[in-house]
RNA sequence: GGGGAGAUGCCCGAGUGGUCAAAGGGAGCAGACUGUAAAUCUGCCGGCUGAUGCCUACAGAGGUUCAAACCCUCUUCUCCCCA
């Protein structure tokens, strides 16, 4: 007796939006294996113990985690906090800051409230890989270390490109995918879930775990997500990301304002949309049948669904529709109390107490482009003065839009 | 250990004593256009200000000078060549 699904079914619904496995051969033994003997396999990722702001790009690998949750196997999610707390002044001149102990468990709470919107609670364990690398002395590590050459470790393409571009590649860095595979190795991995971008370390995890006499992980890759830039890959320092804790309306817009070539790669990476539908819809855009805008405000509602409440969606969908198609002020907009003590206010101050602008230089600004309307009416002078009035709407640009209520 | 080159605004990058808040490009923001996006065009793009005015800024600290991103000294960091 036991709970596995057939095999061949589990590899049916894994192998969607996958981009690469190696292999799949060995991946198809272990879940045989594992559905003989009754035992689910191990699944682990890794993440950085810093910047816990989860994203659509993330999601790509967690949503793929969860499909294996869903079939009954064992997900573990590591938190990189050993080299987290050693800090990284590598890369270019962006220092990754030295976390303390107390910073590390903080960020690893901010995960769990995110990351439990995608995975199972019940099914997942947490481990920080400070656990078994704080224990290794140096003799152990340096016994790490032997096991990979210099050579090798340049083959990895970012490593490589960097070194011939003459910028700094830290040794830290150097031996960061060398602790990362050892993370496989204590905790025995059958699986490695990563991005394109982690082929290398995946790979040498495999490496390593043959050293210590362990059996290979499987490496199992999802395609990076394009940012809604349309260029680079989806993440926080370049702001073209879509978070998975957004508000509705902020995650309908970011969608909506990726490019048109991207709707099927969402669709695929960041929907559980069926395979099937989603090669019709591609059709229909290719043959130019369809707005592709009519299959990217779906595709907004659905990833809003995933997130979200179904209502939540219409409702952003609404708000959407009516400040950048109608260009017209939507109905629940956020209340600034502001207390004007029955004097008229200059325009800049009444921007900079919306928070709507950061400096009264970038208000003026505002102004003189014609972004700035006070109950519909475009403000032409910055030395504009704002009459406490009970109703009274203030419009900097489409995008911030406030109620303003004087007391 | 020796020799050489370099560190400029969000990023890339020009500038080598005053005309520098600093060319140019990218990104971003706003406006026009529009079927969402894109493309195109226009404006903006350190802060304060009514201002042709002030403050902060060219890795950091100090110095020379009426005047310094630019010259000098030390410090920190990076790259290259040789060992």
């Amino acid at each position: 007796m036991n709970t596995f699904a057939p095999v061949k079914e589990q590899m049916d619904l894994l192998l969607r939006g996958a981009l690469e496995i190696i292999s799949e051969e060995e991946l198809e033994k272990k879940l045989e294996k594992s559905y003989s003997s009754g035992r689910p396999l191990i699944i682990k990722q890794g993440f950085d113990p810093s910047a816990p702001d989860l994203h659509l790009g993330h999601a790509v690998t967690i949503r793929k985690l969860r499909q294996f949750q869903q079939l009954g196997h064992h997900v573990i999610f590591v938190i990189g906090d050993f080299t987290g707390m050693v800090g990284d002044p590598s890369g270019r001149s962006k220092t990754r800051p030295k976390l303390t102990r107390e910073e590390v468990l903080e960020n690893a709470e901010t995960y769990k409230a995110q990351v439990f919107k995608i995975l199972d609670r019940g099914k997942t364990e947490i481990r920080f890989n400070s656990e078994w690398h704080g224990k290794k002395d140096i003799y152990q590590f340096l016994e790490l270390t032997s096991k990979y050459t210099v050579a090798r470790m340049l083959e990895r393409d970012d490593f490589l490109n960097r070194y011939q571009a003459g910028e700094p590649i830290s040794m830290l860095e150097f031996l960061y995918p060398l602790l990362q595979a050892y993370d496989s190795v204590a905790l025995k991995a059958d699986v490695e879930m990563g991005g394109l971008d982690q082929k290398f370390n995946l790979l040498l995890g495999r490496k390593i775990q043959g050293e210590f006499n362990i059996e290979p992980q499987v490496v199992f890759l999802m395609p990076l997500l394009i940012g809604t830039d349309g260029t680079q890959k989806m993440s926080k320092s370049l702001d073209n990301y879509v978070g998975i804790c957004d508000r509705p309306e902020d995650m309908y817009g970011r969608v909506m304002s990726i490019p048109d070539e991207l709707i099927v790669d969402y669709y695929t990476l960041a929907t559980d949309v069926p395979a099937s539908e989603i090669t019709s819809i591609q059709k229909e855009i290719a043959n130019g049948s369809v707005n592709p805008m009519e299959y990217k405000q779906r595709l907004a509602r659905e990833i809003i669904e995933l997130y979200h409440k179904p209502e939540d969606a219409i409702r952003a969908e609404n708000d959407f529709l009516t400040r950048f198609r109608h260009r017209e002020i939507p109905d629940d907009l956020p209340e600034v109390e502001v207390s004007f003590a029955n004097q008229p206010m200059p325009i800049l101050d009444l921007m900079i107490v919306c928070g709507s602008i950061s400096s009264k230089g970038e208000g003026r600004r505002l102004v003189q482009g014609g972004a700035v309307k006070v109950n519909r009416e475009k403000i032409s002078d910055f030395r504009a003065m704002i009459e406490p009035l009970d109703d009274l709407i203030l419009q900097v640009g489409k995008r911030k839009i406030y109620r303003i209520i004087p007391s």
